[in-house]
DNA sequence: ACCTGAACACCGTTCAAGT
DNA sequence: ACCTGAACACCGTTCAAGT
């Protein structure tokens, strides 16, 4: 077995949560993957953090790259680039639990350059930029809200987790019963849709605000 | 010292969360705040996950309540909605993570019937099923997840977290250095202020897609 | 019914010492 | 430069035994 690059490391980790989720990923169980002592790890990473930051990096690599491929307008091109983000985000397991760890407080080039290159696309559309960071703030937190809740729902269901805390009075409990069945049956529905619904519906209203 | 409820629990982990953040909550450091082996905290509660879970519906409760107040119309029913979940969130540290943990895949009675009570607003408004979950789940996670990015922030700050992955290219870090300025500057206003701005937005695009 | 004491099977992290 | 071995200071959870 060659030298251990941080590369290596970087792409276990990966492949780990990719097999077990991120709550399985240990630096333990990582360094075994590896074939190599627990300690080696913090040769190529200060800490645990420091390599989920790298993990965001690369989902979020690519993403914020340029959108006008086709001339679209920028509505377009800001759509294309939340669809981008989404898709980075799901082609990983728990991607959006790792990204949002790790971008909400510090973010690295690359999940930088998400919310740059939105930001950019809102003032030539014409907001100000202050507004402009604001949407793209918004339409971001969509974007990882809405995917880390379908991971979490797809978790949920792979493990069968605790009970739901304690039942509500008889009253409570049916009509949030009748919620509960209306909830999950829209959710039975293509996640795609629904996501590209909400977005279109974010995007119009954004259009509309247009100074 | 009189014998421990489960509600003496929860306000205890409350407290310790409010105090040092939700990364300290543990069972031990909890058991230890009440003056207790941490065993006993497992005859209240199954598990942390099921204590978590109980102070996410402890945060919730309420929210979901009747809006109907003032009688104004729907959408200003639904953006005062918004308004208090996003209030209950930030009356306790860490307190979006805290329901985002929990209410993403299960979901206990309060944090359904905020979901629910939006649902019912948008149905009413015209909307039909599946568009008023779908929008009512758009609406929530960016409730949560703009909250949370304030309070991850918050707690980066108090602590100064670790370094941000690594260096990238100069030209790219030469225009991401320039965003960065803008985002810093742009969340230097009022937080509320930038809520409020793209719900407003969010909400005139539900109304502009009223069928 | 409610809690203690003590254990089990883990964690992240550090660091001398090896090569 | 890169890794091992072994430790330190923690975790969540369980469970006999006490009261």
């Amino acid at each position: 077995m060659a030298q251990l690059r941080r590369e290596d490391v970087l792409a276990g980790a990966l492949d780990l949560v990719d097999a077990e989720g991120l709550d399985a990923l240990t630096m333990r169980k990582l360094a075994a993957s590896l074939h190599v002592q627990a300690g080696a790890l913090y040769w190529h990473f200060d800490c645990k953090r420091a390599l989920v930051d790298a993990m965001a990096e690369r989902l979020a690599a690519g993403v914020g790259g340029p959108v006008a491929t086709g001339g679209g307008t920028w509505d377009e091109q800001l759509t294309e680039l939340a669809v981008r983000l989404r898709k980075a985000l799901l082609a990983h397991r728990d991607g959006a639990r790792v990204v949002t760890e790790t971008a909400c407080a510090a973010g690295g080039a690359n999940t930088l350059l998400v919310g740059r290159t939105s930001t950019e696309l809102l003032i030539t559309a014409g907001f100000p930029p202050e507004q402009a960071t604001w949407l793209t703030f918004a339409l971001i937190h969509y974007v990882l809200g809405q995917t880390m809740g379908e991971q979490a729902r797809a978790e949920f269901a792979a493990r069968g987790g605790p009970g739901t805390a304690q039942a509500a009075t008889a009253s409570e409990e049916e009509g949030n019963e009748a919620y509960r069945r209306l909830r999950a049956s829209a959710q039975s529905a293509d996640p795609d849709e629904q996501f590209a619904y909400a977005l279109s519906v974010f995007l119009d209203g954004i259009k509309h605000r247009l100074p």
